[in-house]
DNA sequence: AACCATGATGGAATCGTTTCCATGAATCGG
DNA sequence: CCGATTCATGGAAACGATTCCATCATGGTT
């Protein structure tokens, strides 16, 4: 890096000192004159303050941190967007990390925010409520998108109490105090709603047997389809994928190949409605003949595809432009939950259940 | 943010001074009882050295800078995963910034970077020369990928002498000093071999008339194509869009109309590809029927598409990773620049011709 | 004319780290 | 046994900004 202008600079060329200077740049009180001669210095040696001196005297740095889990999923790509367009608004920087949905890599990631005094921290959390603490004990405050962290592993934790505990934190309600709640606000779509909806459709069409397909993060969503659904839904028709494409594919695939009898799938996200199409296409099951398929997030493709996917919409890019706002403009008060709505966006999907 | 544990805590509870701890923590010398202690120390206060102080005392922000046009479009994304991969296992932070492919936004995120004193940077460059002078007469540490910034606006250009320079540039050889040419590394595709297979692909089956739609930052690309086709190509087969969407949409829809007689395009990116195929079925022509279809980028759901899609695909994730080893290692020497192979992908979008 | 309020201004402290340099002890060779 | 070299160590300066506080000039009020 070459010799850089400070503002000791500015301030011998403009015979002030580096306090009138500092005043000046930041808005404080100078005569007019005073003030007109160091900007015109300033732009002359084409001063930049350095935010390095910045931060250490305000003890924080400025900017936001962003943790996503894979940024090839468009997604995550279009949540980061809206997080960009926000800070870029702002004039402020934005590091990022992506954890892989692996809450040891996300740990990690937290721990070198720290270090960089990074304040606020915008996540799609992959970890739970103890891989969260020591960002929440250094006072970074911290918001949740797209997803809230699970619950810790209790051993008496069972799926039903974990699904009204979620239920009841979509509906806005303060989650019951089970295990350590992380006082944390959020920016999610309304997954509840979304999934009813989708659920209501292919019910309408007939469907009877319907599966769900989620990944990591879904279970919010994994409960929202089993309310929807209403009676009780046999355990092999809700499976789990961990993340990877791969993973995603294996799922869909075992899915497809231990209950024939299903007739229509919800993906819970777009990799794995993606993983449910190339599985279908393998096993020769035909869409929507054979299965009907609704995923959720819409991306650019699913018009593309054959047939073009019925989706439950989400607004990703909206979501990360709200959640920036709300750790940006967070003055020391808790900002109220936001839930985004989602909208059902029928295409060729979907059809009739046939016996 | 709460009271931090500085070194100087640590050093008065070791009973040491603060500079043995730094010493010891950064791996200088130290007699192995006070390393222990002081280690012990530290582990025990939860001391983490805070990356303001050292970035302020070395003048110079660890980690680096990441500019890409858009992280919804996917190849973007597979790439900053790799710059990321690459940062993660060296514990430095990532600041990123999206560009929207916009010169003046790319100008803006710069500035920025320089006032966090960022001095390494990867960027897949929307400007030209002007844009970047700035970061390169600070000093900054930049490598190039997927592209190279276009050429100042001469009003001499034409685009030939731009095709020839350019593709000097691809086998690697220094550019020819035309106008100001940048001495910055970069790590890209081969394009140039890319485009030629597609283009030999399609003339095997027989087509003559082949378009090519491009985007922002495709010039290399188009410059292959008119080199792959050896006879002189129509102007109106060679159009470009702007970056949106939309803009994408609108020339691929005004190619088809405006030349009835093409039986195949190359799109020069995925943005395009998929605007290409909605465009073709706006339009009814089937593909590969009607037309065929040769699309650059890999991409999950080019599998998905109908028909599956034929590509030449481009290891992003490789050009993130390698980009990101590029500017790390940068041992003050420029590095050679790198270039990666690419692979034409055949699945359905290409058939005979059809008179 | 004395006094006070106001506002502009600059010096100096501060943030947390690294690193230069001086000091003192200890080890080594002659 | 002594001078020279090595080595661990701590004090203090430096990085570049912000901000507290004291100072000084000015203008208005009694």
């Amino acid at each position: 890096m070459n010799r850089r202008v400070t503002i000791k600079d500015v301030a011998e060329a403009a015979g002030v000192g580096v306090a009138t200077v500092s005043r000046v740049l930041s808005g404080g009180s100078a005569s007019p004159q005073t003030r007109e001669r160091v900007l015109a210095v300033a732009a002359q040696l084409d001063y930049r303050p350095s935010a390095l001196g910045r931060n250490l005297r305000q003890r924080r740095t400025g900017g936001m941190g962003l943790l996503v889990p894979d940024l090839t999923d468009t997604f995550y790509g279009q949540l980061s967007e809206g997080v960009l367009a926000c800070a870029r608004s702002a004039g402020e920087p934005v590091v990022i990390g992506s954890t892989g949905g692996d809450p040891e890599q996300e740990a990690d990631l937290i721990g070198m925010l720290l270090e960089q005094s990074v304040d606020r921290l915008i996540a799609v959390p992959s970890g739970d409520a103890e891989t969260w603490a020591p960002a929440l004990r250094a006072g970074m405050t911290v918001v949740f998108a797209d997803r809230l962290p699970s619950e810790g592993t209790h051993e008496d934790d069972d799926t039903a109490a974990l699904a009204v505990h979620d239920l009841m934190l979509l509906d806005g309600l303060p989650p019951a105090p089970r295990g350590r709640p992380l006082d944390v606000p959020s920016v999610v779509a309304d997954d509840r709603a979304g999934i009813r909806t989708a659920v209501r459709y292919l019910r309408g069409l007939g469907h009877r047997r319907i599966a769900f397909l989620g990944g990591p993060g879904h279970d919010r969503r994994a409960a929202a389809f089993r309310e929807a659904v209403g009676t009780p839904v046999d355990d092999d028709l809700v499976v789990f994928a961990t993340g990877s494409r791969d993973s995603a594919y294996a799922a869909a695939s075992s899915l497809f190949l231990s209950r024939p009898d299903l007739t229509a799938v919800v993906a819970g996200g777009n990799v794995l409605g993606e993983a449910a199409v190339l599985a279908a296409r393998e096993l020769d099951l035909r869409v929507p003949r054979d299965v009907s398929l609704v995923m959720y997030d819409d991306v650019p493709w699913a018009e593309l595809c054959s047939p073009p996917l019925t989706v439950v919409a989400q607004p990703g890019r909206d979501m990360g432009y709200r959640a920036a706002e709300l750790v940006m403009r967070s003055g020391g008060r808790r900002p109220r939950d936001v839930v985004l709505p989602t909208e059902l966006i029928v295409r060729g999907s979907c059809g009739p259940r046939r016996p």
